[in-house]
DNA sequence: CCTAGACCCTGTACGC
DNA sequence: TGCGTACAGGGTCTAG
């Protein structure tokens, strides 16, 4: 479900509330998550939340005194806050309380590839250590780019997918990126120029940041901490269009596989 | 190193 | 209406 805009939003959200703020208890009623929960993390109770980021689609909270909950959403994993005297009303997998003064975080996830992890130091991290830059960041430039993908055979649109080239591009973006650059999602990643490295970053930019401005794309599972959803999905131009006429031409959005993950493109704007 | 495939789950949409 | 199948926004791990 949730790639970078989305988590950006969820961040935001979090952001506003839980900073400075205390946890009270925490309650799991699923362990089995992508990864097992383990004793740890009820380590967390009466810890400060002093600070909340986002590192590619991972949320990454930091307490006052006792490390760090790396959390990472999955396919369908969503927040919502609720009011203490709503605790008892659940709905189908709500797995987790976060609960505080006056207010309850509360973690559902139907799929379960979620995860919640407690790491005392976040140096050499195995998951967020292989991640390559943020794609808003200084190092995230076409030369970069170019550069990285000198020699690699395997098509371009799974290649964007892949956070250690870039970090938090899943199959949503990545089909609605190579349309804005135009370029073809099947074309080997070594035979990209210069020129649509430079279009590439600049279309990456462009269009994440649309949908962080949007509040994300709700396709099914994407809720936002408020309940409502995102509605970038209103200006997705090829992702979910299959049979649909392109937005720039007559041609038709197509659609082709990559590693089993459907890909949507334009045959006639996407060269 | 690289790639393809299996796997972790539930919900839904669709064809018969 | 029911059943079987394919597919869905994630990533990890393995075998070759």
């Amino acid at each position: 479900m949730p790639e970078l805009p989305e988590v950006e939003v969820i961040l935001q959200e979090l952001k506003l509330f839980l900073i400075g703020q205390k946890i009270s208890y925490i309650e799991i009623r699923c362990t089995n998550l992508r990864w097992p929960i383990s004793q740890e993390i009820y380590k967390l109770k009466n810890q400060l939340i002093i600070n909340i980021t986002r590192r590619s689609k991972y949320l990454v909270i930091k307490l006052f005194k006792n490390g760090y909950i790396l959390i990472h959403l999955g396919m369908s994993g969503n927040f919502r806050f609720i009011e203490k005297k709503e605790i008892l009303f659940f709905n189908k997998h709500d797995h987790i309380d976060f609960v505080f003064n006056n207010k309850i975080l509360r973690y559902n996830d139907p799929r379960r590839f979620g995860f919640f992890l407690w790491f005392n130091s976040l140096k050499n991290n195995k998951f967020l250590n292989k991640l390559g830059p943020e794609p808003f960041s200084k190092a995230f430039n076409y030369q970069y780019l170019f550069k990285k993908s000198r020699f690699i055979k395997k098509s371009i649109k799974p290649w964007l997918m892949e956070n250690k080239v870039i970090a938090g591009i899943g199959n949503i973006y990545a089909n609605e990126i190579l349309f804005e650059s135009k370029i073809f999602p099947d074309r080997k990643v070594m035979s990209l120029t210069e020129q649509e490295c430079l279009l590439l970053v600049y279309s990456i930019k462009k269009i994440l940041l649309q949908a962080i401005k949007s509040g994300g794309t709700t396709i099914r599972n994407f809720i936002r901490t408020n309940g409502k959803i995102g509605f970038f999905n209103t200006k997705l131009k090829v992702y979910n269009k299959k049979g649909k006429q392109c937005s720039y031409c007559f041609s038709y959005i197509k659609t082709m596989k990559h590693n089993k993950r459907t890909t949507f493109f334009c045959s006639f704007c996407q060269k």
